[in-house]
DNA sequence: TTGGTAATAATGTATGTCAATTAGATTGAC
DNA sequence: GTCAATCTAATTGACATACATTATTACCAA
């Protein structure tokens, strides 16, 4: 982890810049220092090292701690400190049946609602998904997923759908494998985002719906066996040190 | 509020009792207060206040505060302070949504994978329900209603569905109306229950899920109702000061 | 090796302090 | 009398420090 400044100096900037407080600096720099992988399941999080680290305080790096753990990307044990959240089986299999849940109920309503100025960006990004996937870039794949959902999600008329559906996936990334398991998926997940794409076109808001559902679905069966294969070569990890 | 007990004595007790924090303490009195309109929405919550009359330090309510607030429960603007949270009628209108989908996910999967043992717990409590309401007792009928939830919560087979939908059913409770409109809706929400519970009982997947769907559609229909009667007497309470 | 005990480390909680910002009130001008 | 600008008070943001409580670890003895 790398130290940041904080303190940013809005006093050369024209721009009206929201007032990050500096607990929300250290809790995006610790969230996406969890999703990324950089902090990763079970690593505990001490207090006084994360402080120096970041140089903040320690009522500030707390307050932050208190947002991850409602965000269930951390857990905390009174007296015993917190670490990175870790997902058994059970878990991530909940996961994906919301995920699939809430996307395929997404997908449905931006069929129905999206306009087609929202339609036109969604191809567009899905242009620029297959093009990074054939440039085998991994940040660009990435971020054209990222753009793919805030597109969806924006268009579905349900704000909350973002919001909700954003913490689901920040925890699925908990699972490392979703990543490793990526670029192996990836032709046959292009092809089912082509599907999406074709009914979101077609407004057939249902079929959008079914392609929505399934690929989810293959992404948890493509996730959960990358799971099963990490975790079958330790039989029980109740206190998993492996590093 | 009421300045409550802390510490809890637990050397005379034999069953292991989870360590309960100070903060935990706070964070759960907060959002019971919250919930139960004691605080309601709009209301400021001024630290030095709240530490007295709770009689904690600051920085734990201000953790219990962060907390609550990632359930967005609160809202929290910088340098002005936490205010319990307003929903306008999109925001009602997106929570039912979910819940809508929610709830019918788990009715379907209840009614699928239940033990016969919880379906019949199910209907001993849709009794208890319905015995609390013809005692007229809204005390009764809350609580046979959270016990009900949590049956059809804790047999679906996913946990993580309880957790999501708790948060749900927590910030529907900032409506105001869901409260007002409750008794008069009850007749009638009775009669959906029961149609549910036919349809878990024949085991009877999509019709539980169908009406469960409905069930929540009609709750609905007559929270917003009451939500813009309230809310079209006042044209535009930007800074809603009333009391 | 095993069991218990002491030392250590980390968190839980509290207090005090200062800075930055907002909101309200007072004052002044038109 | 109304509006605007300024000023003051109140509140939160942030930090440093201190101490109590609890887990963990290391160590010693049987």
């Amino acid at each position: 982890m790398t130290i940041f400044t904080i303190r940013t100096d809005m006093t050369s900037s024209l721009q009206i810049v929201k007032p990050e407080t500096l607990r929300s600096q250290v809790e995006n720099h610790l969230r996406a220092a969890i999703i990324n992988g950089e902090l990763p399941p079970g690593a505990k999080l001490i207090e006084r090292e994360l402080c120096e680290k970041m140089g903040v305080s320690r009522p500030s790096l707390r307050e932050a701690l208190r947002k991850l753990e409602a965000e269930k990307l951390i857990v905390n044990v009174p007296h015993r400190g917190p670490e990175v959240a870790s997902l058994t089986l059970e878990d991530a299999s909940e996961l994906y049946a919301l995920r699939r849940l809430m996307e395929s109920y997404a997908a449905h309503e931006f069929t129905r609602l999206a306009s087609d100025a929202q339609v036109a960006a969604l191809a567009q990004t899905v242009e620029k998904l297959r093009a990074a996937v054939k440039l085998n870039s991994r940040a660009g794949v990435l971020d054209a997923k990222s753009e793919l959902y805030a597109i969806l999600l924006g268009g579905c008329g349900n704000r909350l759908v973002q919001e909700i559906l954003g913490g689901l996936l920040a925890r699925v990334s908990l699972l490392r494998s979703t990543s490793l398991m990526l670029p192996a998926r990836l032709p046959r997940s292009m092809e089912e985002i082509d599907k999406l794409l074709q009914c979101i076109q077609a407004r057939d808001a249902k079929g959008a719906e079914n392609i929505s559902y399934k690929h989810v679905q293959n992404a948890e069966k493509a996730a959960l066996g990358v799971f099963k294969l990490q975790h079958q070569s330790i039989p029980q990890p109740t206190l998993g040190k492996i590093v």
